[in-house]
Order: structure tokens, then sequence, then C-alpha cells
RNA sequence: GGUCGCGUAGCUCAGCUGGAUAGAGCAUCUGCCUUCUAAGCAGACGGUCACACGUUCGAAUCGUGUCGCGAUCACCA
């Protein structure tokens, strides 16, 4: 049982025995830093049920509470909040029990409670870009996040590999490509097809402006451009099963399949299960029959079918188009239940998809809904805003976007440049100082992403990059270098990691309290953080347990003329702050370095 | 125009279910490397929490409205 939970019983029974009355809930918080104290207990929401003055009020719930606890050992009331200062026995106990906790802070898995979260989703025709960085790195995060929390967890991303995007590459590959392949350039294979992509879209714009120069009219130009109805006629070839066209379809998407892989691997992220939409797009249909005979959807006189959602605040939206093919929300629908089909145990879905499709996905929801899934009530679209550059939106028709690859060693060079300047690291090979400048830089990236809220948008100035100063990944990432120097010193000195102290021993410094207090949020956050799916959370928290284990670093001697039980409490805190480090950092998909 | 999201220090961001005098980092300035890693620490400076009204003991937080920015309102995906 923790302080908190200790507490609000213990204000209960004093609001009882004292004022005979039963309170429902007791509102604590830590006590500011100017007043004495280490939690505080607020006596303004006690006044609907306890009639006074909550000076004495305060007063005599904090003469309770100090009579009938050992944890309390004095209090002071100022204005309507109570202020209880604890003892240290209650702090060392409370750290006794976690320092040998392992996987502090983590629920064990329960296999009943499985979530699929998916994230991703590319097309096959181009490359990875920032935006799918701040997707993946959320949709790992809240997966990792989730499985700390006790969930069982499918990462899953539907890969868009299908449709008349994909026919513009494999059409501009066939006419100028020469037979390249990825062997042949030494190109990365997605890097090769987006480029064919470009090459499309460069020939599409001429044609318009010839046939516009030969007096067409602009608007029927770009529906007539020959390459476009050469396009569309492969896309029809590709439903039609041609097979020709299908095999260059699968050689292209396997190039760019590969070159994923690499960008995956770089990026840290993984996944459990592909769904592929040249699979599920025509899935969905028979869901929409049967939602029609219930009565959920109706159809209008040209045969198209749709769903009335007036009443919930929204419009009329359409499922099946008039020719009876299906729509986007057609093959969502029927993927959504493919997926709890191929995985019974799924009791919920996390999209991780950009605010663009706020829309979509509440509609999605409502539908799912109202076809009556049991599933459906526990949907959450993981929506996270545009990554914006300084320049402006990033387009990848105007070659404005920034490439996931290049942004990876970029932030790497940006790492060794930095760390040879400090030049902090003689005696590493060669080898581990890339290994190293890979991992700080993919810090600084990731915790720059992870650390904001996902609703807001990013503005990101690859010119001035990332910093490595204050609330960053590298600064949290020195910290945790440090902890591990103090404890391979510690070993030196033959420090008793595993030995309980107890609080006769000594008085706890005002800096070792606070690091406790710190510790202790941890699992907390962990619980709120996959509740919220919110990987900024732990970010935010790790830097503030940073911060307060810095200070307590400064301000008391670990290592020095301490005597041996403060020695040993004091390294058993540095490495708890460690293995926390690590563990959360872990939740975001971040590595710790042993040295740096 | 309808709907949704955002608006906190010069900049980038925290601020949990309403709680005391609003919190960090960057930038600017001042101290601190003969002791465990100075990518650090301690401090100064910097705020009409977009604006107005409301709810109440108490609002950055909840509600309504206004303004600004963005997204979205396809038989595209």
């Amino acid at each position: 049982m923790n302080i908190h939970e200790l507490l609000t019983d213990k204000v209960k029974e004093a609001a009882s025995t004292i004022f005979d009355v039963t309170l429902p809930s007791v509102e604590l918080q830590p006590t500011r830093k100017d007043f004495e104290g280490d939690i505080t207990v607020v006596v303004f929401p006690l006044l609907r049920f306890i009639k006074g003055n909550p000076q004495h009020i305060g007063e005599q719930l904090g003469h309770f509470l100090r009579n009938t606890m050992s944890e309390v050992i004095n209090f002071n009331v100022v204005k309507g909040f109570l202020n209880l200062s604890i003892s240290d026995l209650f702090y060392l106990t409370s750290f006794n029990s976690i320092k040998d906790t392992e996987n502090f802070g983590h629920v064990p898995i329960k296999e009943s409670d499985a979530v699929l979260v998916e994230y991703s989703s590319p097309n096959t025709n181009k490359p990875l870009h920032l935006g799918h960085v701040r997707n993946n790195l959320l949709g790992y995060s809240v997966a990792e996040i989730l499985k700390a929390a006790g969930k069982k967890v499918y990462k899953t991303q539907i890969i868009n590999d299908r449709g008349i995007h994909i026919c513009k590459s494999m059409l501009a590959w066939q006419r100028f490509g020469n037979g390249e392949t990825p062997e042949s350039t030494g190109l990365k294979g997605d890097k090769l097809v987006g480029n064919y992509y470009v090459a499309f879209d460069r020939a599409y714009k001429n044609e318009i402006a010839e046939l516009v120069s030969k007096g067409s009219d602009p608007k029927t130009a770009e529906k007539q451009a020959p390459i476009l109805l050469e396009a569309q006629e492969m896309l029809r070839k590709w439903e039609a099963g041609d097979q020709e066209v299908v095999s260059l379809w699968k050689t292209m998407n396997q190039w760019v399949y590969n070159g994923f892989d690499i960008t995956y691997a770089n990026l840290g992220v993984d996944f459990d299960q592909y769904y592929y939409e040249s699979d599920t797009y025509l899935l969905g249909k028979d869901v929409v029959a049967e939602g029609l005979d219930k009565g959920v959807f109706y159809s209008k006189e040209d045969g198209s079918v749709w769903i009335d959602l007036t009443d919930e605040g929204l419009d009329e939206k359409i499922v099946l188009r008039s020719d009876g093919t299906a729509v986007y929300m057609t093959q969502d629908i029927g993927t959504a239940i493919q997926r709890v089909k191929d995985n019974p145990d799924v009791k919920g879905m996390v999209y991780t998809v950009g605010n663009e499709q706020d829309y979509h996905f509440k509609v999605l929801f409502h539908i799912l809904k109202k076809l009556g899934f049991d599933w459906a009530k526990n949907l959450f679209h993981l929506s996270y805003g545009m990554v914006d550059l300084p320049s402006g939106k990033m387009k990848s028709r105007e070659g404005t976007v920034v490439d996931a690859d290049e942004l990876m060693d970029d932030m790497t060079l940006t790492a060794a440049k930095i760390s040879e300047d400090l030049g902090k690291l003689e005696g590493y090979s060669e080898d581990e100082k890339q290994q190293l400048y890979k991992m700080i830089g993919l810090g600084a990236l990731k915790y720059y992403i992870l650390k904001v809220d996902p609703k807001k948008r990013i503005l990101f100035d690859p010119e001035e990059s990332v910093d490595f100063q204050g609330n960053t990944g590298p600064f949290i990432q020195y910290t945790y270098a440090r902890i591990q120097s103090i404890l391979r010193k510690a070993a030196e000195n033959k420090v008793a990691m595993t030995k309980d102290i107890g609080p006769a021993d000594f008085q706890l410094h005002e800096k070792e309290k606070e690091l406790i207090k710190q510790i202790q949020l941890f699992p907390d956050t962990v619980q709120l953080a996959a509740e919220n799916f919110s990987p900024a959370l732990i970010a935010n928290y790790t830097y503030d347990l940073v911060k307060e284990f810095n200070s307590f670093y400064q301000n008391v001697s670990i290592l020095g003329e301490s005597d041996d039980e403060k020695k040993i409490i004091r390294v058993q805190l540095s490495k708890k702050v460690g293995e926390i480090i690590a563990s959360a950092f872990k939740l975001l998909g971040i590595s710790v370095p042993e040295r740096m």
C-alpha cells in the first residue's frame, strides 16, 4: 500500500471518528517547496461534508493523523492546506521494497487482454519520410507502453500496395527504367521506386503542358494525358490479374519492402503482423450487405449504400458505390473485422494515423459500434499533428520532404560532431564510436518527437537539428552513462547493493527524499501513459527524474567521505534511477549507453 | 460556412481527475571543474496562460462566445 492510499484511508477514518461523516474521496498533492512538509491534504473539498473553519478542521485532522500514524511526524496548516511531514521510516521502507523489485513499474501481461496497434501503413511508391518517422515512433512507443501496463499487444501495419499511384511508378520504370534494379544501381529499393514515381509525375506534367500548348483546356488535359490513361489501363490489368503486370508489381513491391526493412531496423521499430491492401481491398462488402439487412445502412435509388450519422452530429457517409465497389470506409470496416477474426483475443485497437483523418475514424468507429461489435467501444485513433518544416509543409512532389534515412544519418553525424568536439571518447574503437553516435543521434530524434503531445503540430528545423542540452534524449542518456560509472566505481569499493537500510542509521537528506518521491511515481506514470496513449508523459517523467537525480548528484556525496550506510543507500538510489531511465527509454524505443 | 484540434516566457515545450506565488530547456547575464563524467549544477532576468463572460471557496485546467492558426467536410486513399 502506498502512502497516498494509506493517507486517504486515515483521513476518512479521522473524518468519521471526529466529525461522524463519510468522505467519498480525499484530495492529496505534493507539498509545494516553499512550505514545510511532504504531502498536503486539501481541506476545501471537505467543507461540503464537514461544516466549519478550514483552518480548524485541518488542525483536528492533523492531530489525528500525527497521533495514529507512525509515518506522519508533523503537520502545519496554511489556509486550507494541511501539510504533513513524512518520516524517514516511510521513505526508507518504501525504497527498500522498490529497490528489489524487478521490472519496477511494469505489470505482468494478462493474456486475455490483447490490443492491436496499427502504425506506419506506408504506400509502396515512395520512401518513408519525417511524417512516417513520427507515426512509427508514436505507434511503437504506445505499443510498448501498453505492454508495460499489462496488455498483450500485436503490432501491425497495413501496407497500401495497390492502386493507381503504384501503377504510376511501375509504368515509369517500364518506360524509362532500362531494366534498372536495386542491385544494378546500388540504390535502396524504396528509393529506386520513389525515383520512378517522381519520373512519372515529370512526364505527366510535360504531356499536360504539350496538350495545353496545342490548345487543350488544362482540366481535360489533366485527364487525357496519354501516360495517365496508360497507368489507368495498367490498374485495370492488375485487377484482372494480368500476369505480366502482376509479376512486375510483385518485383517492384519486393524492392520497396527490402528498403523499408532497412529503414525500420535503423529506426528500431518492428511489427508482428502485416496486412496488405491488395488482400483487403475487397473486404467489407459482405458486412455492408448484412448491415443493410439489419437496417444500419440504407440504399439510395442509384444502388449506392449509405449510413446516416446525423444523430451523432455527423452527416451521411457512403459505404458502397453505386456500381457496387468498395470505398476506403468499406475496406476499413472489413479489415477491422478481419483482424479480430485472425486474433480472437483482441479486445481493442489503436490506429496511429495523422489528424487529417480524424473525421474518417470518428465515422468508422460509429459504424462498427452500430454494427454491434463488442470490441468497437475500445477503438482509439492515435491522431497526431503534421510535422512542418520552417519552409512550410512537406510535399513529396516538390521535393521538400525530409527523407527518413537521410534524417537518421544526419542526426548520427551531428551526434558525432558534438561528441568529437567534447572529446570524451578516448579508448573507443571506431566501431564503438559509430555505434554510440547512432545511439545518441537517434535518441535525440526520438525524444524530440515523442516528448511533445501527439495532437500538436511539430515544427522541425533540420538546420538547427536537435539540442543535446536540457530536456533532450542525449542529456538523459548522458545521465544514465554517469550512473553506470558510479556503479562501476561502487563495485570496486564493494558497496553492499542488496542491504536494507533502516531509519536509525542516519537522517535522510532532503535531496534523497525528493528522489525517492520521484521514483515512487514511475508505476503510476506508466499506467497513466497507457490510459492516455501518451509517450509524452513517459518522456517528461524521465526528464523530471533526471533533473532530480542531477540535483541529488551535485548536492550529496555518493562515494566520497560519507559513512557506509549513506554510501549504500545513495548507490542503491543511483542504481534504481539508472534502471528506471533504461526502462522508461525502452518504452520510447531509445537505447542507453554504458559510457559516453 | 459546418465540424474537429491547437493558442502558456523572445524561441521549443511541460502543467494528471479544477487547488497555495505558473514550470523546464534554449537564448541573455552571474557563480561552480584538486573528490563519483561540466552534454552538468546553483542563481538572475523573462508571463494579462489569445480575449470576454460564466460555473465556485478557488480556473491555464470546466462551460459558452469571439479572434488567430491548422485540418476536414469526394461514389480519392
